[in-house]
DNA sequence: CGCATCCTTGAGGGCCATCAAAATGCGTGG
DNA sequence: CCACGCATTTTGATGGCCCTCAAGGATGCG
């Protein structure tokens, strides 16, 4: 079970509570909090795996992600790549807001809840509540250093080794949001998937992760990831949670805004 | 020669004439751009190889490159890794402005001419000038589209590709600013450098280097690149300039903001 | 002209793609 | 409850890409 706090915040803002959840959200008023709750004027569920936005689109609205797991993918020639994932709580694309045409496309995985703000909404935010948009721009920013840190462990890892990273991150950020368990997490992440992201044929992914079992450091099954060594699994894929602006070094609880 | 508009923007705005050349700037106000050139107070010449800034560090100014090459680097356990570089007119470090604590290095690489612009400054333009506020937004946003497109070509192509990329893209980033020639370009960037920014070593460069040679793509020669073929050159590697908003099919021409 | 940096080349081995095929799990409908 | 179709997961064999270790050659600077 998540801390009190957490299951305050989100019986208390049921669509935005996961917001920067372990991150920069301490550093909202109620008053910002409420107004990025009251700003969601529509609420949709989406079971099947559907292309919510595609590279090139304008759009009237940003999405948040209330429940589920969402890719932000671009296309090749022959095949999808995963450049990166999200979890609840994620302002998914705020980038369409501020790039006006996307370069990427949003995927969902799996069953997912989605709110919708309207662009005017996010103008008058944006005019009226400076640290708001402020906090806004942080997020996006969040996302930048991820796609950083990502680039990096392209370079670096070798499959199982990125597929460490990505389980490890995943789980960082779950917890962060009050999600997962102490065990792991249960996704519908496919092999197919995790070679998207990892940039491997399925195939291999699948060699991969026999290695990791083997290895007694993560067992993954269909719709759930089993954490076996976590010390290990942070250690193997080198994955350390600076980047995601929680805890650790980069750390901004010090009230910097 | 560059177009005699460049030559002009460059003129009137020696220091900040580059910034966004050829993607949002022809929206920005004589006023504006007024501003943002006399917001900087120092300009620095870097002769030396030099980290100006730490992963971890906070900063008081951020950083725009008036001429020379970056690169924002991380460190692995043994060695550096590119992550993205950066070209004159990009303003490098706004990352340091919104995340306060930066979760990357900014390196020089050769001969750079740096303008410091304090933050104090920048507060000043966020309030008063919420355009200009939302320009810096999307320029920050344009890296993080960069980003996504180098874990792409990370996961997808391998490393004399990735090369033929990443040589198409200075050269694109460079036109926009009015640098470069009909031919290539000259860069302070060696083989060890190229190595960082694809994940492969230096060695393994070379030789991929030799390949593309050989096929008549492209010469690299210590600090010029020659691009033998360019249609070839962005077919292998793969590269189309959309992501760069530039012209093309997210162009944001039509005057979005 | 000596030194440091950068570039180049060769040999052996590990990681990963491709082609091919089979087993497993899961939802649907009979 | 079973049969079936489909997506997902698993396994094997072969070959290409790229790393490592090792050594030598070129370039530029003082």
């Amino acid at each position: 079970m998540p801390e009190p706090a957490i299951v305050d915040e989100i019986t208390t803002y049921p669509k935005t509570g996961r917001f920067l959840l372990g991150r920069l959200r301490h550093d909202l008023s109620d008053e910002e909090k409420r107004i990025l709750e009251d700003s969601i004027d529509e609420v949709e569920v989406v079971t099947e795996p559907r292309r919510i936005l595609e590279r090139g689109a304008t759009c009237g609205h940003s999405t948040m992600l209330i429940d589920g797991f969402i890719l932000r993918t671009l296309d090749g020639p022959e095949q999808r790549y995963g450049v990166s994932f999200h979890v609840p709580g994620d302002f998914v694309d705020l980038h369409c807001f501020a790039l006006k045409r996307l370069d990427h496309n949003i995927d969902t995985v799996g069953e997912v809840r989605l709110g919708y703000v309207p662009h005017t909404r996010l103008i008058e935010i944006m005019e009226e509540q400076p640290h708001l948009a402020r906090v806004f721009w942080f997020a996006t920013l969040l996302d930048a250093a991820m796609h950083r840190e990502w680039v990096m462990k392209l370079e670096q890892l070798t499959t199982a080794r990125r597929l460490a990273h990505i389980f490890a991150e995943i789980w960082t950020r779950l917890q962060m949001v009050g999600l997962g368990d102490a065990q792991g997490f249960d996704t519908p992440l496919t092999q197919g998937h995790l070679a998207e992201m990892s940039g491997a044929t399925a195939i291999h992914v699948n060699r991969a992760i026999r290695a990791l079992r083997e290895q007694g450091i993560v067992d993954v099954q269909r719709g759930r990831i089993n954490i076996a060594d976590k010390s290990e699994l942070e250690k193997f894929g080198r994955f350390t949670p600076d980047y995601l602006y929680g805890e650790g070094e980069l750390s901004l609880r010090e009230g910097f805004y």
